[in-house]
DNA sequence: AAACGTTTCAAACAAACGTTTGATTATGAA
DNA sequence: TTCATAATCAAACGTTTGTTTGAAACGTTT
Protein backbone atom coordinates (compact mmCIF):
# COMPACT_ATOMS: atom_id res chain seq x y z
CA UNK A 1 0.00 0.00 0.00
CA UNK A 2 3.03 2.61 0.34
CA UNK A 3 4.15 2.68 -3.25
CA UNK A 4 0.28 2.92 -4.38
CA UNK A 5 -0.25 6.14 -4.11
CA UNK A 6 3.65 7.15 -5.43
CA UNK A 7 3.18 5.43 -8.59
CA UNK A 8 -0.27 6.47 -9.15
CA UNK A 9 0.73 10.61 -8.53
CA UNK A 10 3.64 9.51 -10.07
CA UNK A 11 1.90 9.06 -13.48
CA UNK A 12 -0.44 11.58 -12.80
CA UNK A 13 2.10 14.17 -12.32
CA UNK A 14 4.55 13.22 -15.28
CA UNK A 15 1.10 13.06 -17.70
CA UNK A 16 0.04 16.35 -16.39
CA UNK A 17 3.80 17.82 -17.50
CA UNK A 18 3.66 16.03 -21.20
CA UNK A 19 0.02 16.54 -21.75
CA UNK A 20 0.38 20.37 -21.13
CA UNK A 21 2.97 20.97 -23.50
CA UNK A 22 2.98 19.08 -26.37
CA UNK A 23 -1.22 18.30 -25.89
CA UNK A 24 -2.76 15.27 -25.10
CA UNK A 25 -3.30 13.36 -28.50
CA UNK A 26 0.91 13.76 -29.29
CA UNK A 27 1.72 12.39 -25.89
CA UNK A 28 2.29 8.65 -25.75
CA UNK A 29 1.98 6.57 -22.88
CA UNK A 30 5.53 5.17 -23.20
CA UNK A 31 6.64 8.83 -22.66
CA UNK A 32 4.29 8.95 -20.08
CA UNK A 33 6.23 5.81 -17.98
CA UNK A 34 9.55 6.62 -19.40
CA UNK A 35 9.10 10.39 -17.29
CA UNK A 36 7.60 8.85 -14.66
CA UNK A 37 9.43 5.66 -14.53
CA UNK A 38 7.14 3.58 -14.18
CA UNK A 39 6.06 0.34 -16.04
CA UNK A 40 3.66 0.64 -19.03
CA UNK A 41 0.90 -1.72 -17.46
CA UNK A 42 0.49 0.53 -14.58
CA UNK A 43 -1.01 2.99 -16.13
CA UNK A 44 -4.19 0.96 -17.48
CA UNK A 45 -4.03 -1.29 -14.15
CA UNK A 46 -4.64 2.23 -12.27
CA UNK A 47 -6.61 4.35 -14.64
CA UNK A 48 -8.05 1.34 -16.94
CA UNK A 49 -7.04 3.94 -20.22
CA UNK A 50 -5.64 6.63 -21.66
CA UNK A 51 -9.04 8.73 -22.02
CA UNK A 52 -9.22 7.73 -18.31
CA UNK A 53 -6.00 8.93 -16.86
CA UNK A 54 -6.82 12.49 -18.94
CA UNK A 55 -10.08 12.30 -17.08
CA UNK A 56 -8.12 11.75 -14.08
CA UNK A 57 -5.89 14.58 -14.46
CA UNK A 58 -8.05 17.02 -15.11
CA UNK A 59 -10.94 16.27 -12.23
CA UNK A 60 -7.51 16.45 -9.56
CA UNK A 61 -7.45 19.97 -10.01
CA UNK A 62 -10.23 21.44 -12.44
CA UNK A 63 -12.95 20.40 -9.54
CA UNK A 64 -11.38 22.30 -6.75
CA UNK A 65 -10.17 24.99 -8.84
CA UNK A 66 -14.15 25.28 -10.27
CA UNK A 67 -15.23 25.14 -6.36
CA UNK A 68 -13.20 28.10 -5.65
CA UNK A 69 -14.30 30.28 -8.86
CA UNK A 70 -17.99 29.92 -7.08
CA UNK A 71 -17.11 30.50 -3.77
CA UNK A 72 -15.34 33.84 -4.93
CA UNK A 73 -18.22 34.77 -7.18
CA UNK A 74 -20.40 34.15 -3.72
CA UNK A 75 -18.18 36.04 -2.09
CA UNK A 76 -18.45 38.75 -4.41
CA UNK A 77 -21.95 38.79 -4.20
CA UNK A 78 -22.67 38.46 -0.45
CA UNK A 79 -20.78 42.01 -0.32
CA UNK A 80 -22.82 43.50 -3.15
CA UNK A 81 -25.68 42.53 -1.21
CA UNK A 82 -28.69 43.09 -3.44
CA UNK A 83 -27.22 44.99 -5.92
CA UNK A 84 -25.12 43.73 -9.00
CA UNK A 85 -21.20 42.73 -8.62
CA UNK A 86 -18.90 44.87 -10.70
CA UNK A 87 -18.12 43.65 -13.81
CA UNK A 88 -14.69 43.40 -13.14
CA UNK A 89 -15.18 41.45 -9.76
CA UNK A 90 -16.90 38.66 -11.61
CA UNK A 91 -14.39 38.59 -14.42
CA UNK A 92 -12.03 38.53 -11.55
CA UNK A 93 -14.17 35.59 -9.99
CA UNK A 94 -13.81 33.30 -13.40
CA UNK A 95 -10.34 33.93 -14.92
CA UNK A 96 -8.22 34.75 -11.86
CA UNK A 97 -8.40 31.46 -9.98
CA UNK A 98 -7.40 29.74 -13.15
CA UNK A 99 -4.68 32.10 -14.23
CA UNK A 100 -3.42 32.48 -10.67
CA UNK A 101 -2.86 28.41 -10.60
CA UNK A 102 0.50 28.93 -12.10
CA UNK A 103 1.65 30.86 -8.84
CA UNK A 104 1.04 28.00 -6.85
CA UNK A 105 4.12 25.19 -7.93
CA UNK A 106 2.58 22.52 -5.44
CA UNK A 107 -0.39 22.42 -6.51
CA UNK A 108 0.03 21.71 -9.92
CA UNK A 109 1.71 25.19 -11.46
CA UNK A 110 1.65 26.15 -14.57
CA UNK A 111 1.31 23.16 -16.67
CA UNK A 112 -2.32 22.49 -15.48
CA UNK A 113 -3.47 25.74 -16.86
CA UNK A 114 -1.43 25.22 -19.88
CA UNK A 115 -3.39 21.56 -19.53
CA UNK A 116 -7.01 23.27 -19.43
CA UNK A 117 -6.29 25.70 -21.87
CA UNK A 118 -5.17 23.55 -24.45
CA UNK A 119 -8.08 21.16 -23.47
CA UNK A 120 -10.55 24.01 -24.10
CA UNK A 121 -9.38 25.15 -27.81
CA UNK A 122 -8.75 20.92 -28.42
CA UNK A 123 -11.01 19.10 -31.39
CA UNK A 124 -10.99 16.11 -30.13
CA UNK A 125 -14.64 15.37 -29.26
CA UNK A 126 -13.96 13.22 -26.03
CA UNK A 127 -11.61 15.53 -24.60
CA UNK A 128 -14.36 18.59 -25.42
CA UNK A 129 -16.95 16.38 -23.54
CA UNK A 130 -14.95 16.09 -20.64
CA UNK A 131 -14.35 19.93 -20.84
CA UNK A 132 -17.94 21.37 -21.40
CA UNK A 133 -19.51 19.32 -18.80
CA UNK A 134 -17.35 21.28 -16.38
CA UNK A 135 -17.37 24.71 -18.01
CA UNK A 136 -21.38 24.55 -18.25
CA UNK A 137 -21.88 24.30 -15.16
CA UNK A 138 -19.45 26.86 -13.94
CA UNK A 139 -21.13 29.43 -16.64
CA UNK A 140 -24.83 29.06 -15.82
CA UNK A 141 -23.58 29.70 -12.27
CA UNK A 142 -22.06 32.67 -13.55
CA UNK A 143 -24.06 33.91 -16.09
CA UNK A 144 -26.97 35.47 -13.89
CA UNK A 145 -23.93 37.51 -12.41
CA UNK A 146 -22.48 38.54 -15.99
CA UNK A 147 -26.16 39.70 -17.21
CA UNK A 148 -26.75 41.38 -14.05
CA UNK A 149 -23.36 43.59 -14.47
CA UNK A 150 -24.43 44.15 -18.25
CA UNK A 151 -27.73 45.42 -18.32
CA UNK A 152 -29.09 46.45 -21.87
CA UNK A 153 -26.89 43.78 -23.34
CA UNK A 154 -28.96 41.81 -26.02
CA UNK A 155 -28.53 38.12 -25.00
CA UNK A 156 -27.36 37.00 -28.73
CA UNK A 157 -24.61 39.51 -28.08
CA UNK A 158 -24.02 37.98 -24.97
CA UNK A 159 -22.73 34.92 -25.45
CA UNK A 160 -20.60 36.11 -28.26
CA UNK A 161 -18.97 37.70 -26.28
CA UNK A 162 -18.37 35.03 -23.50
CA UNK A 163 -16.95 33.19 -26.81
CA UNK A 164 -14.58 35.82 -27.45
CA UNK A 165 -13.68 35.86 -23.54
CA UNK A 166 -13.24 32.16 -23.98
CA UNK A 167 -10.65 32.46 -26.79
CA UNK A 168 -8.71 35.36 -24.84
CA UNK A 169 -8.33 33.34 -21.84
CA UNK A 170 -8.04 29.83 -22.95
CA UNK A 171 -5.35 31.51 -25.71
CA UNK A 172 -3.46 32.94 -22.76
CA UNK A 173 -3.46 30.02 -20.19
CA UNK A 174 -2.56 27.91 -23.07
CA UNK A 175 0.55 29.59 -24.54
CA UNK A 176 1.19 32.89 -22.72
CA UNK A 177 4.54 31.17 -23.06
CA UNK A 178 4.82 32.77 -27.03
CA UNK A 179 4.09 36.60 -26.00
CA UNK A 180 7.79 36.65 -24.57
CA UNK A 181 9.08 35.09 -28.41
CA UNK A 182 6.60 37.81 -30.04
CA UNK A 183 7.18 40.86 -27.81
CA UNK A 184 10.88 40.11 -27.98
CA UNK A 185 11.41 39.89 -24.46
CA UNK A 186 9.45 42.95 -23.31
CA UNK A 187 6.54 40.84 -21.87
CA UNK A 188 6.92 38.32 -18.74
CA UNK A 189 4.65 35.35 -18.77
CA UNK A 190 5.89 34.87 -15.38
CA UNK A 191 4.19 37.99 -13.83
CA UNK A 192 1.13 36.37 -13.16
CA UNK A 193 -0.76 39.01 -11.59
CA UNK A 194 -0.01 41.05 -14.14
CA UNK A 195 -1.03 38.42 -16.99
CA UNK A 196 -4.58 38.93 -14.52
CA UNK A 197 -5.12 42.46 -14.20
CA UNK A 198 -4.49 42.57 -17.60
CA UNK A 199 -6.87 40.04 -19.08
CA UNK A 200 -9.80 41.33 -16.64
CA UNK A 201 -9.04 44.69 -17.70
CA UNK A 202 -9.06 43.69 -21.74
CA UNK A 203 -11.97 41.63 -21.14
CA UNK A 204 -14.26 43.85 -18.89
CA UNK A 205 -13.93 46.89 -21.64
CA UNK A 206 -14.66 44.26 -24.38
CA UNK A 207 -18.04 43.09 -22.72
CA UNK A 208 -18.81 46.34 -22.34
CA UNK A 209 -18.46 47.64 -25.65
CA UNK A 210 -21.30 49.89 -27.30
CA UNK A 211 -22.99 47.35 -29.92
CA UNK B 1 -1.21 15.89 -67.67
CA UNK B 2 -4.80 16.65 -67.44
CA UNK B 3 -5.42 14.15 -64.49
CA UNK B 4 -2.54 16.14 -62.93
CA UNK B 5 -4.66 19.01 -61.46
CA UNK B 6 -7.49 17.51 -60.86
CA UNK B 7 -5.66 14.94 -58.50
CA UNK B 8 -3.40 17.35 -56.95
CA UNK B 9 -6.29 20.06 -55.75
CA UNK B 10 -8.41 16.91 -54.81
CA UNK B 11 -6.23 15.97 -52.60
CA UNK B 12 -5.71 19.87 -51.04
CA UNK B 13 -9.78 20.26 -50.86
CA UNK B 14 -10.22 17.09 -49.04
CA UNK B 15 -7.01 17.39 -46.74
CA UNK B 16 -8.13 21.27 -46.27
CA UNK B 17 -11.93 20.16 -45.10
CA UNK B 18 -10.44 17.06 -42.67
CA UNK B 19 -7.37 19.38 -41.42
CA UNK B 20 -9.48 21.79 -40.67
CA UNK B 21 -12.64 19.31 -38.33
CA UNK B 22 -10.06 17.34 -36.60
CA UNK B 23 -6.74 19.05 -36.77
CA UNK B 24 -3.68 17.84 -38.91
CA UNK B 25 -2.22 15.92 -36.58
CA UNK B 26 -5.73 13.55 -35.57
CA UNK B 27 -6.38 13.37 -39.76
CA UNK B 28 -4.72 10.38 -41.44
CA UNK B 29 -3.52 10.55 -45.00
CA UNK B 30 -5.97 7.25 -45.54
CA UNK B 31 -8.51 9.68 -44.69
CA UNK B 32 -7.66 12.28 -47.45
CA UNK B 33 -7.21 10.02 -49.56
CA UNK B 34 -10.09 8.01 -49.08
CA UNK B 35 -12.23 11.73 -49.34
CA UNK B 36 -10.18 12.43 -52.45
CA UNK B 37 -10.64 8.78 -53.98
CA UNK B 38 -6.69 8.50 -54.85
CA UNK B 39 -4.57 6.04 -54.42
CA UNK B 40 -2.37 6.38 -51.46
CA UNK B 41 1.05 6.76 -52.88
CA UNK B 42 -0.54 9.78 -55.08
CA UNK B 43 0.50 12.18 -51.90
CA UNK B 44 3.72 11.61 -51.83
CA UNK B 45 4.47 11.95 -55.45
CA UNK B 46 2.69 15.33 -55.66
CA UNK B 47 3.94 16.39 -52.36
CA UNK B 48 6.50 14.22 -50.66
CA UNK B 49 5.20 14.12 -47.08
CA UNK B 50 2.32 14.61 -44.64
CA UNK B 51 3.75 17.92 -43.45
CA UNK B 52 4.57 19.31 -47.20
CA UNK B 53 0.85 18.91 -47.76
CA UNK B 54 -0.21 20.82 -44.60
CA UNK B 55 2.49 23.36 -45.86
CA UNK B 56 0.78 24.07 -49.37
CA UNK B 57 -2.72 23.34 -48.15
CA UNK B 58 -2.38 26.36 -46.04
CA UNK B 59 -0.34 28.50 -48.50
CA UNK B 60 -2.86 28.00 -51.16
CA UNK B 61 -5.03 30.73 -48.99
CA UNK B 62 -2.86 31.96 -46.42
CA UNK B 63 -0.75 34.09 -49.29
CA UNK B 64 -3.21 35.60 -51.31
CA UNK B 65 -5.59 36.17 -47.57
CA UNK B 66 -2.41 37.94 -46.52
CA UNK B 67 -1.79 39.83 -49.25
CA UNK B 68 -5.76 41.36 -48.74
CA UNK B 69 -4.69 42.34 -45.56
CA UNK B 70 -2.32 44.15 -46.17
CA UNK B 71 -4.19 45.90 -49.10
CA UNK B 72 -6.95 46.68 -47.07
CA UNK B 73 -4.83 48.29 -44.20
CA UNK B 74 -2.84 50.71 -47.54
CA UNK B 75 -5.78 51.64 -49.07
CA UNK B 76 -7.19 52.69 -45.48
CA UNK B 77 -3.91 54.64 -44.42
CA UNK B 78 -4.22 56.41 -48.03
CA UNK B 79 -7.65 57.83 -47.07
CA UNK B 80 -6.21 58.65 -43.85
CA UNK B 81 -4.05 60.80 -45.29
CA UNK B 82 -1.09 61.80 -42.79
CA UNK B 83 -3.39 60.77 -39.64
CA UNK B 84 -3.92 58.07 -37.96
CA UNK B 85 -6.22 55.08 -39.04
CA UNK B 86 -9.25 54.47 -36.96
CA UNK B 87 -8.73 51.81 -34.56
CA UNK B 88 -11.99 49.47 -35.72
CA UNK B 89 -10.65 50.26 -40.11
CA UNK B 90 -6.93 48.11 -38.98
CA UNK B 91 -8.91 45.89 -36.92
CA UNK B 92 -11.21 45.20 -39.91
CA UNK B 93 -8.49 45.25 -42.28
CA UNK B 94 -6.74 42.80 -39.87
CA UNK B 95 -9.65 39.97 -38.96
CA UNK B 96 -12.14 41.25 -41.71
CA UNK B 97 -10.36 38.84 -44.72
CA UNK B 98 -9.55 36.15 -42.39
CA UNK B 99 -13.67 35.67 -40.86
CA UNK B 100 -15.01 36.60 -44.32
CA UNK B 101 -13.34 33.68 -46.34
CA UNK B 102 -16.40 31.75 -45.02
CA UNK B 103 -18.31 33.74 -47.24
CA UNK B 104 -16.62 32.12 -50.21
CA UNK B 105 -17.47 28.87 -50.43
CA UNK B 106 -15.66 28.61 -53.99
CA UNK B 107 -12.38 29.92 -52.47
CA UNK B 108 -12.15 27.24 -49.67
CA UNK B 109 -14.78 28.64 -47.20
CA UNK B 110 -15.41 27.82 -43.90
CA UNK B 111 -13.24 24.77 -43.87
CA UNK B 112 -9.63 26.80 -44.28
CA UNK B 113 -10.92 29.34 -41.81
CA UNK B 114 -11.50 26.41 -39.30
CA UNK B 115 -7.92 24.97 -40.75
CA UNK B 116 -6.04 28.57 -39.95
CA UNK B 117 -7.52 29.21 -36.04
CA UNK B 118 -6.86 25.90 -35.35
CA UNK B 119 -3.16 25.69 -36.27
CA UNK B 120 -2.64 28.92 -34.58
CA UNK B 121 -3.66 27.18 -31.53
CA UNK B 122 -2.03 24.26 -32.37
CA UNK B 123 1.07 22.99 -29.77
CA UNK B 124 2.69 20.71 -32.73
CA UNK B 125 6.50 22.74 -32.99
CA UNK B 126 6.08 22.38 -36.81
CA UNK B 127 2.90 23.67 -37.45
CA UNK B 128 3.85 26.57 -35.06
CA UNK B 129 6.92 26.84 -37.56
CA UNK B 130 4.45 27.46 -41.04
CA UNK B 131 1.74 29.63 -38.86
CA UNK B 132 4.42 31.89 -36.79
CA UNK B 133 6.55 32.76 -40.46
CA UNK B 134 3.32 34.30 -41.74
CA UNK B 135 2.05 36.07 -38.58
CA UNK B 136 5.13 37.41 -37.90
CA UNK B 137 5.24 39.39 -41.49
CA UNK B 138 1.58 40.49 -40.95
CA UNK B 139 2.11 42.06 -37.83
CA UNK B 140 5.24 43.32 -38.40
CA UNK B 141 2.97 45.23 -40.96
CA UNK B 142 0.10 46.17 -38.68
CA UNK B 143 1.67 47.38 -35.73
CA UNK B 144 2.87 50.65 -36.61
CA UNK B 145 -0.93 51.51 -37.79
CA UNK B 146 -1.81 49.34 -34.64
CA UNK B 147 0.41 51.43 -32.24
CA UNK B 148 -0.52 54.75 -34.35
CA UNK B 149 -4.55 54.28 -33.66
CA UNK B 150 -3.88 53.63 -29.73
CA UNK B 151 -1.57 56.41 -28.46
CA UNK B 152 -0.43 56.51 -25.27
CA UNK B 153 -0.41 52.55 -24.65
CA UNK B 154 3.06 51.68 -23.25
CA UNK B 155 4.68 48.68 -24.93
CA UNK B 156 4.55 45.71 -22.99
CA UNK B 157 0.77 46.64 -22.54
CA UNK B 158 0.35 46.63 -26.42
CA UNK B 159 1.55 43.03 -26.63
CA UNK B 160 -0.19 41.60 -24.55
CA UNK B 161 -3.28 42.82 -25.56
CA UNK B 162 -2.15 41.45 -29.25
CA UNK B 163 -1.97 38.38 -27.62
CA UNK B 164 -5.84 38.15 -25.96
CA UNK B 165 -6.37 39.42 -29.96
CA UNK B 166 -5.11 36.53 -31.36
CA UNK B 167 -6.82 34.18 -29.35
CA UNK B 168 -10.17 35.81 -29.75
CA UNK B 169 -9.82 35.79 -33.22
CA UNK B 170 -8.56 32.48 -33.54
CA UNK B 171 -10.91 30.71 -31.54
CA UNK B 172 -13.51 32.33 -33.29
CA UNK B 173 -12.32 31.07 -36.56
CA UNK B 174 -11.43 27.47 -35.12
CA UNK B 175 -14.70 26.79 -33.46
CA UNK B 176 -17.45 29.43 -33.58
CA UNK B 177 -19.85 26.07 -34.35
CA UNK B 178 -19.57 25.26 -30.71
CA UNK B 179 -21.38 28.79 -29.99
CA UNK B 180 -24.26 27.48 -31.93
CA UNK B 181 -24.33 24.60 -28.85
CA UNK B 182 -23.93 26.97 -25.86
CA UNK B 183 -26.07 29.65 -26.40
CA UNK B 184 -28.73 26.97 -26.90
CA UNK B 185 -28.84 28.16 -30.88
CA UNK B 186 -29.24 31.86 -29.96
CA UNK B 187 -26.35 32.44 -31.93
CA UNK B 188 -25.68 31.54 -35.88
CA UNK B 189 -22.03 31.38 -36.83
CA UNK B 190 -23.03 31.68 -40.38
CA UNK B 191 -23.84 35.17 -39.99
CA UNK B 192 -20.40 35.95 -40.98
CA UNK B 193 -20.83 40.03 -41.06
CA UNK B 194 -22.37 39.91 -38.04
CA UNK B 195 -19.48 37.98 -36.49
CA UNK B 196 -16.55 40.09 -38.24
CA UNK B 197 -18.67 43.39 -36.98
CA UNK B 198 -19.06 41.76 -33.12
CA UNK B 199 -15.77 40.61 -32.80
CA UNK B 200 -14.36 44.05 -33.95
CA UNK B 201 -16.75 46.39 -31.40
CA UNK B 202 -15.30 43.57 -28.86
CA UNK B 203 -11.55 43.63 -29.40
CA UNK B 204 -11.76 47.81 -30.23
CA UNK B 205 -13.29 48.15 -26.62
CA UNK B 206 -10.28 45.23 -25.23
CA UNK B 207 -7.40 47.16 -26.65
CA UNK B 208 -8.60 50.81 -25.64
CA UNK B 209 -9.48 49.66 -22.40
CA UNK B 210 -7.87 51.96 -19.55
CA UNK B 211 -5.02 50.01 -17.80
C1' DA C 1 3.68 2.34 -83.78
C1' DA C 2 7.34 2.85 -80.93
C1' DA C 3 9.50 5.12 -77.30
C1' DC C 4 9.19 8.49 -73.87
C1' DG C 5 8.31 10.68 -69.33
C1' DT C 6 4.35 11.21 -66.26
C1' DT C 7 0.94 9.56 -63.34
C1' DT C 8 -1.65 5.80 -60.93
C1' DC C 9 -2.00 1.63 -58.36
C1' DA C 10 -1.85 -2.54 -55.09
C1' DA C 11 1.16 -4.18 -51.88
C1' DA C 12 4.36 -4.11 -48.53
C1' DC C 13 7.55 -1.64 -45.14
C1' DA C 14 9.24 -0.54 -40.41
C1' DA C 15 7.85 2.06 -36.53
C1' DA C 16 4.76 3.52 -32.98
C1' DC C 17 0.48 3.27 -30.92
C1' DG C 18 -2.98 1.70 -26.89
C1' DT C 19 -4.00 -2.42 -24.74
C1' DT C 20 -3.71 -7.22 -22.76
C1' DT C 21 -1.54 -11.21 -20.83
C1' DG C 22 0.54 -14.23 -17.42
C1' DA C 23 4.12 -14.65 -14.39
C1' DT C 24 6.54 -12.52 -10.51
C1' DT C 25 7.20 -9.80 -6.48
C1' DA C 26 5.71 -7.14 -2.44
C1' DT C 27 2.27 -6.33 1.36
C1' DG C 28 -0.85 -7.09 5.23
C1' DA C 29 -3.90 -10.44 7.86
C1' DA C 30 -4.68 -15.01 9.87
C1' DT D 1 4.65 -19.25 8.52
C1' DT D 2 0.76 -19.25 5.34
C1' DC D 3 -2.34 -17.46 2.50
C1' DA D 4 -4.73 -13.98 -0.32
C1' DT D 5 -4.71 -9.65 -2.20
C1' DA D 6 -2.38 -5.82 -4.45
C1' DA D 7 1.15 -4.13 -7.34
C1' DT D 8 4.92 -4.47 -10.71
C1' DC D 9 7.10 -6.28 -14.65
C1' DA D 10 8.76 -7.98 -19.43
C1' DA D 11 6.78 -9.42 -23.39
C1' DA D 12 3.64 -9.69 -26.80
C1' DC D 13 -0.98 -8.49 -28.93
C1' DG D 14 -3.41 -6.54 -33.10
C1' DT D 15 -3.94 -1.81 -35.34
C1' DT D 16 -2.75 2.09 -37.40
C1' DT D 17 0.57 5.31 -38.76
C1' DG D 18 3.65 7.69 -42.63
C1' DT D 19 6.43 6.15 -46.17
C1' DT D 20 8.51 3.29 -50.01
C1' DT D 21 8.53 0.06 -53.83
C1' DG D 22 8.12 -1.67 -58.55
C1' DA D 23 5.09 -2.60 -61.95
C1' DA D 24 1.12 -1.15 -64.74
C1' DA D 25 -1.51 2.42 -67.34
C1' DC D 26 -1.67 6.83 -69.43
C1' DG D 27 -0.72 10.77 -72.62
C1' DT D 28 2.58 12.92 -75.73
C1' DT D 29 6.10 13.14 -79.07
C1' DT D 30 8.83 11.26 -82.61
Amino acid sequence: MKTRKDTKTGILDAAEVLFASRGPNATSLRQIIGKAKVNLAAIHYHFGSKESLLEAVLARRLVPLNAERLALLEDYELTAGKGAVPLPKVLEALVGPALRLSRDPGKGGERFMRLLGRCVLEPDEKIQGLINTQFHYVLERFRPALLKALPNLPPEEFFWRIHFLVGAMAHTMADSERLRDISGGLCNPDDTEGMVQRLVSFLNAGLKAKS
